[in-house]
RNA sequence: AGAGAGGUGUCCGAGUGGUUGAAGGAGCACGCCUGGAAAGUGUGUAUACCGAAAGGUAUCGAGGGUUCGAAUCCCUUCCUCUCUGCCA
């Protein structure tokens, strides 16, 4: 959520920021809810004090013993009125919340333009793509014929967009999630939380998936109201919701792997093959909540984490700045990280670091306590994928294939795999 | 799932219809005291919105209702705790 004062006292130059990411903002519809909810909010505000003040006599007047009838009668339409009046305010607010809620965060200054992922600009580049003396295949090639991975078991459990992972294949996945939960934690500063894998709607709100991308959720049905995670910042980012932290625990770093589930509703036909894109997969996330002048100085830092665990498994990858027109909805800067598929002979997106400044903190009232002012003041959130799972097991089945269809293990996942050193076709 | 007890400010906790935005305490800030600190002591200390300011309005889990007036009464709902049941 944006700054109401903003929207108040700059709203042109909001709507110029927001066209940068492709978001119309209706300025003539805003001023005059505005305008109207300013004349309902002093109408309402007037009655209600005259109203509070006469019923304060009304008090007086009786403990006194005096005969109250008289004012009784002064303020028997004060009620009606001041009803109206707040209805009508009410039915304003409403209307204005939800134009605030659906407005997407102001891109930072130092976001590439552009509306498309053709906007999106290389910041820099680790490694060389692999070079394989022999066709690469790729991953669905390389884990299909041994059941490593199985999709079509998966499709017959559920539908499309699973899978089902067997054996060697089944604890590669794990082990790589226990590397990068160990990488965080013992070299990165982040304490690793075990949270939810259901949330509220109040969650959802907080983070920006709601109300405006519902359809990209699974809700649960009966009357809970809960949803499946799209991704653990939903949870981790809400331990902050309506908090305020101490600056002396600032910043906070905390770490997660959750299961993520995502309906993909849009995406019909879009990487289809494989598990590029599937309804659940594992991910690491790194959130973090930082005091609003470090915000930036972290992001860099925590791009940086999820490149290390790129940099340890070896997988060339490149860090890419999105384009305004490109970002979620609720970052102000986002850089994606791209690994190298030689199977696809492209790079493809395995990890999204962004800087939410104090858009979700405020939507959520995250708040850390300012030594210097004594006040409380909304803090900053990042997180960033390290990395997505799924992604990383394809990553390394292509990157480490072998010409007989064998799959080197990275020496960093060796202590996980009780002594598996390939896998063999 | 059943029975009971609760949800109040940064925290603990008082408050069962009227001058209560809310006693008291802790914490924190500033001052006094001290060689310095602790102790002691004085003052201050919620958030949001409107307003140039004075001031006003809202907020005592959430939503609704009764009333001239609700933290306080009624209804709904969520959550926490205790006991019983069930269960990994």
């Amino acid at each position: 959520m944006l700054d109401q004062k903003l929207l108040r006292t700059d709203i042109d130059s909001v709507a110029k920021q927001l066209a940068v990411r492709g978001y119309q903002l209706d300025v003539d519809a805003f001023n005059e809810l505005e305008s109207q909810r300013k004349t309902l909010q002093m109408q309402t505000q007037e009655l209600q004090s005259e109203r509070n003040s006469k019923s304060k006599n009304i008090g007086k007047a009786k403990a006194q013993g005096e005969d109250i009838q008289p004012l009784l009668d002064e303020v028997s339409t004060l009620g009606d009125k001041l009803d109206a009046a707040k209805s009508q305010l009410d039915e304003i607010q409403d209307r204005l919340n939800d134009i605030l809620m659906s407005m997407p965060n102001l891109p930072h200054e130092s976001v590439p333009a552009g509306l498309s992922e053709e906007d999106n600009v290389e910041i820099r580049k680790w490694g060389e793509p692999t070079q394989l003396n022999f066709e690469p295949k790729d991953h669905v090639e390389l884990g299909t014929p041994r059941q490593w991975l199985d999709f079509e078991m998966a499709a017959k459990l559920t539908g499309s967009r699973f899978v089902v992972m067997n054996g060697d294949m089944a604890r590669l996945h794990r082990a790589l999630i226990q590397f990068m939960l160990d990488l965080h934690t013992s070299e990165h500063g982040y304490q690793e939380v075990y949270v939810p894998y259901m949330v509220n709607s109040d969650s959802l709100r907080g983070t920006g998936q709601l109300p405006k991308f519902e359809e990209d959720l699974f809700g649960l049905t009966g009357d809970s109201g809960y949803y499946l995670i799209p991704t653990a910042e939903v949870p981790v980012t809400n331990l902050a919701r309506d908090e305020i932290i101490d600056d002396k625990q600032m910043p906070v770093r905390y770490t997660c792997h959750t299961p993520c589930f995502r309906s993909e509703a849009g995406s019909y036909g879009r990487d289809t093959r494989g598990m590029i894109r599937q309804h659940q997969f594992e991910k690491v996330e790194m959130v973090q909540l930082v005091k609003p002048e470090d915000s930036w100085q972290a992001l860099e830092e925590l791009t940086g984490h999820a490149e290390n665990v790129l940099q340890k498994l070896e997988l060339p990858y490149r860090v890419m700045a999105l384009c305004a027109g490109d970002m979620g909805f609720s970052a102000a800067k986002t850089y994606d990280l791209e690994v190298w598929l030689p199977g696809q002979q492209a790079y493809r997106e395995i990890s999204s670091c962004s800087n939410f400044v104090d858009f979700q903190a405020r939507r959520m009232s995250a708040r850390w306590r300012n030594s210097e002012t004594g006040k409380p003041e909304l803090l900053h959130t990042l997180n960033g994928s390290g990395l997505a799972i799924g992604r990383t097991l394809v990553a390394i089945l292509e990157n480490y294939q072998q010409e007989d269809g064998s799959i080197r293990i990275p020496d960093v996942l060796l202590k996980y795999m009780g002594g598996v050193e390939r896998l063999l076709p």
